[in-house]
RNA sequence: GGGGGUGUAGCCCAAUCGGCAGAGGCAGGGCGCUUAAACCGCCUGCAGUGAGGGUUCGAAUCCCUCCACCCCCA
């Protein structure tokens, strides 16, 4: 364990004496399930089929505790669908392109490749010594020349679809580098992570996908999955879907008389209802007609806003707290356009609070009713008119300096608006709507926050996009029968930040596959989320020739049934999946039904350490190996399954070895009372006494308990209700109890135990039976023995417990009120004094009001 | 700035539909076993649910205000 002093595995200096070999008998059973290829199942097989997915990882060496506790979720899957009867596809494969494989490379001299296969070695040795089983036939590497040429010929597909197109487009440019970086590689104050130079905004042709052409679909499906709401909210917010009016605004002088030609800025608005209150109108300072509008005396100053713009991020430009010093954010152009519903002319400003890349990068300024617009025209001291009556008292509380209240952003009846007043908002925005389209002026239209998806990456350390710049035919696909193209392993890595391949010659130069001529080959690679958003695809079919996966055989097994993964990835990699898996569909590499690729999706909680999340960069990972020598996988599971719910974070502390040990205690617990066989042989051939059958009772309750609470994701109550078992079952087996009552007990209890803690489950069953476990069927309660004979009704006064009666379960409201009036408690209680109401709620509870 | 989550015993957590605040574990204490200790077995405190208000016969649970921590977005 690195940087904090605890030294792997428990903290106590000699281990702890355990009942059974441990090691021996994990490292027997994960050999075995593994030379049985008891997890690998196909197509045909006649049960009915289940897809359980763990995100694929990124191989970044032996495994941590975030990933133990993520496969352990996975795997409990995996063998609880499998007992319940399910062909269950538990497949693995490794996400492994990436910068990290790089960077070494540049350290060390080492090619990513085989930096990355002993990762890859490392990590698979681990999560196998977790007793995780998968189909390891289909495994999946992402860097694979056979994954590679898959990934070419679906980018070769889009293109021709026009799903894949290149364009310009703004990227962050490191002068120091000269190399384009990722957003996550900017740091917070706009500078190099590498270099430490101020990042610019600088134009370059890249590669897109077109995802917005299914925002609208990425959208609406989002409805019928079953889903963490929270994902679903931040993928609606992420899609961001506004409607809205497009209108124009003519420049003032403009108008297309006087011999000059009109000129008009259109802008895009989602409040065409507040348009009455537009005091000037603003453009981004990349808009196309910033030039034009700029008069001669303002053009300084423009200029410098431009500048410094370019050197900003998005984030920069739109947080709030900036806006103290929207002052110095925006500038005047000098021109004016004129407010079509009013017939006034309000000024242009450029400023950096609207992006280019959202509407059309102009906007209509109403500061009554949008807080950014209401900073800004208070920065510069432009008039505020309401449109919206504000609450009484909105004005009179002031704003943060006791001026008036700032913008009204919420309902109201309009004012100030002539035709539009006294209306609602919603009628006024429909009103106005219609009168721009009877006009002429403008459209309906519906914007997107989602941008189009940049898929170029200037690196080396990922699937080459295949495509030739030939001089006569313009942008050339490498032919299928050329693909896969492949980085050439003769490059040196230099710490300039730039790909070796935009320098390696051999690779640059080719020629052009229709003309013979001269070409130069693109020297992009594909960001690495093009090979996540269809991974889950190719595992159902890595073997059919000729095609990414046969869509009869994807058919079968899609959706993912469960999606498991991190937070982290609600988003990005969730929304490219998704659109990944309907475009695929729409070429015909998909089948042309599934529409969406994870039916279900657990995101389960993070493992934190000092209130950090624990990870390899913050230097605080546990590596689970030293828990693996001492208390064993089933212990570290069954850890991971008791320490809390699922889908809570969990704080790994000082105390967290002593939990684990006390998980390794039960197991042992559990593991003498399997081994060799019962307690001592009953010779009564009698029936059971109350005593045998309250144990019998306590197996089919523990039957039916663990069985809704794995069916809830609830598994530490389920363990929780396993070790209370056992307590309950240590002196009977101990004692006299009967040799068929505390078989049927550890039976069952081996029985639910096997999806959390194979090993030991496997090993105990073996002996015991001689067969498989994990080959049974998910035990089944008998519901003779769920009814209880009594339960325990509760008697309050005045919500007050002063009672506890045994009642039979099916007791009815009259008797129930009559026993509880009739208890010596209560009579003592009430001393005389009539109740003035009874609450009965049979068979659990009265209360008695008085 | 917006959205979401969490807050119960010294600690991790239960309480599934608004109905007995405690299932389980850790740590602590006691007893048994032991020459002794560990292991093992048995027994055992300790909170009134972050704060305040509301609804209700009854609130950890529903509503409102606030506080703390965490996550996501801007």
């Amino acid at each position: 364990m690195a940087g904090k002093g605890r030294g792997p595995g428990p903290v106590r200096s000699t281990p702890m004496a355990r009942a059974y070999d441990v090691r021996a008998v994990e490292r027997k059973w994960q050999r075995r399930w593994s030379d049985e290829g008891t997890y690998e199942v196909d197509a045909d097989d006649p049960r009915p089929p289940w897809y359980v997915l763990t995100m694929y990882p990124y191989p970044s060496g032996p495994a941590h505790m975030g990933h133990v506790r993520n496969y352990t979720f996975g795997d409990l899957l995996v063998r609880h669908r499998t007992m319940l009867g399910h062909a269950v596809l538990s497949p693995f494969g490794f996400d492994s392109f990436g910068l990290p494989a790089e960077n070494a490379a540049i350290r060390t001299g080492t090619h990513p490749r085989s930096f990355t296969d002993a990762r890859i070695e490392e990590l698979k040795e681990s999560i196998t010594s977790l007793g995780a089983v998968y189909d390891w036939r289909r495994e999946i590497r992402s860097h694979d020349p056979e994954y590679i040429k898959w990934n070419q010929v679906i980018f070769e597909r889009f293109l021709e679809a026009g799903l894949a197109y290149r364009a310009t487009a703004p990227v962050n440019w490191c002068p120091g580098c000269q190399t384009v970086l990722a957003n996550e590689q900017v740091l917070a104050d706009g500078t190099c992570e590498r270099s430490g130079d101020v990042v610019v905004k600088r134009d370059l042709e890249q590669w897109f996908l077109r995802i917005t052409a299914y925002a609208d679909e990425l959208l609406a499906g989002l409805d019928d999955l079953e889903w963490p709401e929270r994902v679903k909210t931040m993928q609606r917010n992420w899609i961001g879907r506004s409607e809205g009016v497009e209108f124009d605004l003519v420049v003032e002088g403009r108008d297309g008389s006087h011999g000059r030609p009109r000129l008009a800025l259109r802008v895009f608005t989602t409040r065409p209802d507040t348009s009455f209150g537009m005091t000037y109108a603003v453009v981004a300072p990349e808009h196309p007609m910033v030039d034009e509008l700029t008069t001669a005396e303002h053009r300084p100053a423009v200029d410098a806003l431009r500048a410094r713009a370019a050197a900003a991020s998005d984030v920069e430009r739109l947080s709030e707290s900036g806006a103290a010093g929207l002052g110095k954010r925006g500038a005047f152009t000098g021109s004016s356009v004129v407010n079509p519903f009013t017939g006034r002319p309000v000024p242009v400003f450029v400023a950096d609070y609207v992006l280019m890349g959202y509407g059309t990068g102009a906007i209509m300024a109403v500061p009554a009713e949008d807080t950014r617009d209401w900073e800004f025209a208070r920065a510069h001291g432009l008039p505020v008119v309401r449109t919206v009556q504000p609450p009484e008292g909105w004005d009179e509380h002031g704003g943060p300096d006791g001026g008036p209240g700032g913008a009204w952003t919420g309902d109201g009846a309009k004012i100030n608006s002539d035709w539009l007043d006294g209306l609602d908002i919603p009628t006024a925005k429909e009103r106005a709507a219609a009168w721009l389209d009877e006009q002429g002026l403008g459209t309906r239209t519906v914007n997107y926050r989602l941008r189009d998806w940049l898929v170029s990456r200037q690196r080396f350390w990922g699937c080459p996009i295949p495509v030739v710049y030939c001089e006569r035919d313009g942008i050339v696909p490498v032919p299928e029968a050329e693909l896969p193209v492949l980085a050439p392993d003769d490059v040196e890595f230099r710490p300039t930040g730039e790909s070796p391949l935009a320098t390696h010659q051999g690779f640059l130069h080719t020629t052009c596959p229709r003309c013979d001529g001269p070409a130069r080959r693109e020297t992009d690679t594909m960001d690495t989320f093009v090979d996540s958003s269809w991974y889950f695809l190719r595992f159902t079919d890595p073997w059919t020739p000729g095609m990414p996966f046969d869509p009869e055989v994807a058919r079968h097994w899609m959706p993912v049934d469960q999606y498991i993964g991190g937070i982290e990835h609600a988003i990005l990699h969730l929304l490219y999946a998704r659109f990944f898996t309907k475009a695929l569909g729409d070429v015909g590499l998909a089948p042309a039904g599934l529409r969406e690729p994870f039916a279900r999706l657990f995101t389960q909680g993070m493992i934190r350490m000092d209130g950090k999340k624990m990870s390899k960069s913050k230097g605080n990972l546990v590596a689970p190996s030293g828990y693996l020598e001492t208390v064993g996988a089933d212990a570290l599971r069954l850890f991971h399954l008791f320490v809390g719910p699922p889908a809570d974070d969990v704080d790994w502390t000082d105390q967290t070895d002593s939990v684990i040990e006390g998980c390794a205690r039960f197991l042992d617990r559990v593991w003498r009372l399997s081994v060799p066989a019962d307690g001592p042989a009953s010779t009564a051939s009698d029936a059971l006494a109350p005593e045998d059958l309250a144990v019998r009772r306590a197996v089919h309750r523990l039957i039916d308990k663990v069985t809704r609470d794995y069916e809830r994701w609830s598994y530490n109550t389920a363990v929780a209700a396993c070790m209370e078992f056992v307590n309950l079952l240590h002196p009977y087996a101990r004692s006299d109890g009967r040799h068929e009552v505390v078989g049927e007990a550890v039976d069952t209890l081996l029985l639910l135990l096997a999806p959390m803690t194979p090993h030991l489950a496997a090993e105990a069953w073996e002996r015991r039976h001689g067969d498989h476990v994990h080959a049974r069927g998910w035990p089944v309660a008998d519901p003779a023995l769920l009814i209880e004979e009594t339960v325990t009704m509760v008697v309050q006064v005045n919500g007050k417990v002063r009672d506890r009666i045994e009642v039979p379960p099916e007791v009815d409201e009259g008797e129930a009120e009559r026993l509880a009036l009739a208890s010596a408690a209560v009579i003592g209680v009430l001393n005389g004094v009539a109740p003035e109401r009874v609450v009965v709620r049979p068979p659990r509870l009265v209360n008695i009001v008085v």
